[in-house]
DNA sequence: ATAATCCCTCTAGTAGCTATAGCTTCAAGG
DNA sequence: CCTTGAAGCTATAGCTACTAGAGGGATTAT
């Protein structure tokens, strides 16, 4: 039995985090100690752990919410799982593609030669998007 | 003079959008018609077009704030402006590199062999993170 | 027994919008 | 000139995923 402290020393989660977490159900109400206060099992550990993982990985709540059910019912097909996965590696690399883009366009108007304001490529490159190299 | 709607369509920012810049105070508030409604000059037009652009580079709400502090008084040196940028573009590549971990990550686990979910790779590698390549 | 630390609930706040309801104004066609 | 439909108005609430704070009770180590 873990006291949410350790749960949350274990995990890597927040302590008020974990309270939301039970909040909007993502995890189940624990056991309590005679005094009210939250007491995990192992069952527990491993749930968050899962939860934890997954938010790492970038998955939204919703989307670590629908893992969860798929990783309870294991009479399904994988394709859900997997449909999620796919789907969020897609947005994941258009995520990356995008920044890298902004990368470029930062590392060009941010070489600042002026020493005043008055001709700063930075705030020029703000005002005028015509001098922007590449499109976002 | 523009409608909010015409300014809109010209910044490509959103009708609601625009009324909560003004609402936090990032753009002040335009003349208005008889009836009521909002008139927008070249000058807010520009205004408007450089938050849009610093948006799209990434930048906060706080961060294009002072950026656009920066471009009202010339006076100042540029190494304001440099800063912030720089600072962004540290967080940025920060950001990009930390995705492309998690993409790499991504794509190994999702190549889900398995046609059932009792092992599905996916799932699984949730459930365990020792099964992971890579830190994240 | 007492002090330090942990835990409890509840509320409100964060960023950056987005959506809704219920109303008024504007511009174009007949 | 009148009507109609789009666009505008304010105000409030909602979204994601937490985080912070107030004001108290529980647990644990000494």
């Amino acid at each position: 039995m873990y006291s949410i402290g350790q749960l949350s020393k274990k995990t890597g989660v927040k302590v008020p985090t974990i309270r939301y977490y039970e909040q909007i159900g993502l995890i189940g109400a624990p056991e309590r100690s005679p005094g009210n206060q939250r007491r995990y099992t192992q069952d527990g550990f491993a749930r968050l752990s899962f939860i934890r993982h997954s938010r790492d990985l970038g998955f939204s709540l919703e989307d670590t919410r629908e893992l969860l059910n798929l990783s309870e019912h294991p009479e399904g097909q994988c394709s859900g799982a997997d449909k999620i996965a796919a789907r969020h590696l897609c947005a994941l690399r258009d995520k990356i593609s995008k920044l890298k883009r902004l990368e470029k366009e930062l590392e060009r108007i941010s070489k600042c030669k002026a020493g005043t304001l008055e001709n700063c490529a930075v705030l020029e490159s703000l005002a005028d998007h015509r001098l922007c190299a590449t499109e976002h």
